[in-house]
DNA sequence: GGATACATGTGACAAATGTCAAAAACGAGT
DNA sequence: ACTCGTTTTTGACATTTGTCACATGTATCC
């Protein structure tokens, strides 16, 4: 996601550095350890945070209790719970620690002052969605389309980071399947 | 998704009534018959379609040849490859006809175009994505979280037109699941 | 550096869903 | 109203993945 997020924020720059300045200005600094919840589940999500160091998990609860993670954010990943984000309702995703974090935090009034203020802000943010979407829609694909296996190897190929840097009971939640038949995969691979 | 996107219009039509009327007159009108492809894979999309009447399905190939349905538009849907879209590389998505169309289509140029010139046409396009994006988000909510039966009755309440209107081969593909498995699930329900 | 908690691996078995083949139901076109 | 082609239903069986219980491995904190 980061690169072409990253000329997003170069083009910004360029087009209007007032609006980019007034963005960076408004924006805050935090740190939070392993196991802290970053955006609780049923909360109003009112900030968009940068992700400047550590891994945080996003997930939600299936009917059953159980979790099922959705997405992980690194370094230099936007993460915020975009549907409540937007529609300010209570939201049914949340996010946790992972791995100690420091972010940048930007809030949503902040967000959407300057994106009326500024054209140029409003194009960077609808060029944000755009890769979030696309994001979205490749997962949408890797979870409709593919067995246990081949969304294994999907991950080997696509997100490698993610077999690196994560530990097996997250990413087990994140394809959608059991860490027993994570391990199992793995054994055969 | 229809209500939504019609207040963003509303919106814009009211901010902006030149940057509407461009848009509008900018769009070409169109029909496609049952079975014909509206968006072949593996082309770049360059459109944006409105279906005014009939029903499309945007599918995707899995790795073994076969089909599975990434959503269906109805009336008033906005229609379009949108990885494709915005990327302009072909399209893993296509969109074929369930049910006779009629649809208003506009090119990307224009749109990008537009929402280059007029600050209000870039807040549109926003907003729509942002609908896209959730709509995607409560797609993933739900192939992730749910069983086959889970899956129906999710659609029975929130889709209730899916079950209504489509044939039970694409409703089953839609929702990642064997035609033989929707036809016992709808035996016991 | 040992105790304790947490993560991963393994086996036996269960449940959900898929596959294949065939019959029944439905529908569009003549 | 009949026919041909498509869609849906049904049954028997196979496969994939999940569940549960427990063993093993690894990390963390005093």
């Amino acid at each position: 996601m980061q690169e072409l997020l990253n000329a997003s924020f170069e083009k910004l720059k360029t087009k209007n550095e007032q609006a980019f300045n007034e963005f960076y200005s408004a924006a805050e600094t935090g740190s939070c350890k392993k196991g802290e919840v970053l955006i609780p589940v049923n909360s109003i999500c009112r900030k968009l945070y940068i992700i400047e160091s550590g891994i945080i998990k996003q997930f939600r609860y299936k009917e059953d209790g159980s979790e099922h993670i959705t997405w992980f954010g690194f370094e230099d990943d936007l993460v915020t719970a975009y549907t409540s984000f937007v529609t300010q309702k209570p939201s049914l995703e949340g996010a946790e620690v992972i791995e100690d974090i420091k972010y940048t935090a930007i809030s949503r009034d902040t967000c959407y002052t300057l994106a009326a203020k500024y054209h140029a802000m409003e194009t960077f943010f609808r060029e944000m969605l755009e890769i979030y979407y696309i994001t979205a829609d490749e997962r949408l694909f890797f979870l409709q389309a593919l067995t246990a296996k081949q969304k294994y190897s999907y991950i080997q190929k696509h997100h490698p980071e993610f077999i690196q840097r994560l530990p097996q009971k997250e990413l087990s939640s994140f394809l959608g399947i059991t860490r027993e038949t994570l391990s199992r995969i793995r054994k055969y691979s």
